[in-house]
DNA sequence: GACCTTACGATAATGATTATCGTTTGCGAT
DNA sequence: ATCGCAAACGATAATCATTATCGTAAGGTC
C-alpha cells in the first residue's frame, strides 16, 4: 500500500453517480499534478468559476479513494493530501518539502519486507505505510517555492 | 527514521528542568507500554490522582520526544500516539489494530531502500516514515479489547 | 532567600474533518 | 418527456486533537 485507503470495502451494490462536482474535483486534482489538500482543492475550484461546497469536495475525494482513482498521503500536521493515481498502479511517493514535487519509487523490496514481517511475528492483514520526503534537486540549488506552478 | 520527530532542533542552551509533571508522564507512559494518546494519558493520570493540566501533557510529550525519550506515531484519524522508546533505539513499529500492542520490528533493509532511493532520485535529505499496522495473534482468535490492559 | 527563567494550566483559538438535514439531481423505468 | 427515489449536494454546526495566550507558580543558581 503505502497510502492510505479504505481497507476491506466489501462491494458497492449501486455504483457512484457522475456529476458535476465530482467531474470537476478530478479533473482540478489532474490540473495540480502534485498532492494537493482539499482545502486548496476547494479555493482552486470557486477561483475557477465552479460552485462546490468543501463537504463535497471532501465527499468527492473519499470516493475517489475508494474507487482507487486517487491515492492519498498525510502531512506531518496531520493534514491529508490527495493526487490521482497514476494508471500503473504504483503507490510509494517521495515528496520534495520544499515544493511539493512528487516522485513514484520502486518499492518493491519494501513489499517484500512488510509481508515478511507480517509473518515473522504472528500478525495478520498486515498494512504499511511508507512515506518519503526530502529536498529535490531543483530545490537545493535554489530553494525557490514553485508550489503554485505545480 | 519511521516515527516522526523534531527535526533539526539545533541544540538546547538550557536543559529541560525536572518537574513534577514531566516525570509523572513519563513514568505514567512506562507503565502503558503500549502506544497511548495525550488524553488517554491525561485521564489515566487524573484518574491516579495527579494534578496535571493537558496543555502540560503536550508540552511533556514534546520535550521528551525532542531529548529522544519518546516515540511517536500517527493514526489513521491523525491522533499521536507516544511510547517511550526503548533502549536499544530502534524506531519500527508493527502495531495491533485490534488491542494496541505494539511490536519492535527489524527494519535495516527499509533504512537501506530508503538510501538507495535518495541516491537514485537525487532528493536530498531524504527521511522516511514506516508504519505497520496489523491483527496480532491474540485478537485473531478472540476479538477482545484488551485496549485498558495494555 | 532573591531573582530570573522555565514551566504550568485554565481557557480560548485553530484548523482539518465529519455529521446533520433539508434540498437538489442523476438516471433507470414508465 | 416525466416520475420516483436513492444518491449527492451544501450550508451550517459539531467534533476533536492540538496549539496559542498569558498570568501565575516554581526550579535552581547566586
Amino acid at each position: 500500500m503505502g497510502v492510505l485507503h479504505d481497507a476491506m470495502t466489501p462491494k458497492r451494490s449501486v455504483p457512484p453517480r457522475s456529476t458535476r462536482q465530482r467531474q470537476a474535483v478530478l479533473s482540478a486534482l489532474h490540473a495540480r499534478g502534485a498532492f494537493t489538500s482539499a482545502r486548496d482543492l476547494h479555493e482552486a475550484l470557486e477561483a475557477d468559476g465552479v460552485a462546490i461546497g468543501l463537504t463535497t469536495v471532501y465527499r468527492a475525494l473519499h470516493v475517489l479513494n475508494r474507487t482507487g482513482r486517487v491515492d492519498v498521503i498525510r502531512e506531518k500536521t496531520g493534514e491529508r493530501l490527495y493526487r490521482p493515481r497514476p494508471e500503473d498502479g504504483h503507490r510509494h511517493y517521495l515528496v520534495c518539502r520544499a515544493c511539493g514535487l512528487s516522485k513514484v519509487v520502486e518499492a518493491d523490496a519494501v513489499e517484500r519486507w512488510a509481508e515478511n514481517v507480517a509473518e515473522a511475528t504472528g500478525f495478520a492483514e498486515v498494512e504499511h505505510t511508507v512515506e518519503l520526503t526530502g529536498v529535490c534537486g531543483d530545490c537545493r540549488v535554489g530553494p525557490a517555492a514553485r508550489d503554485s506552478a505545480g
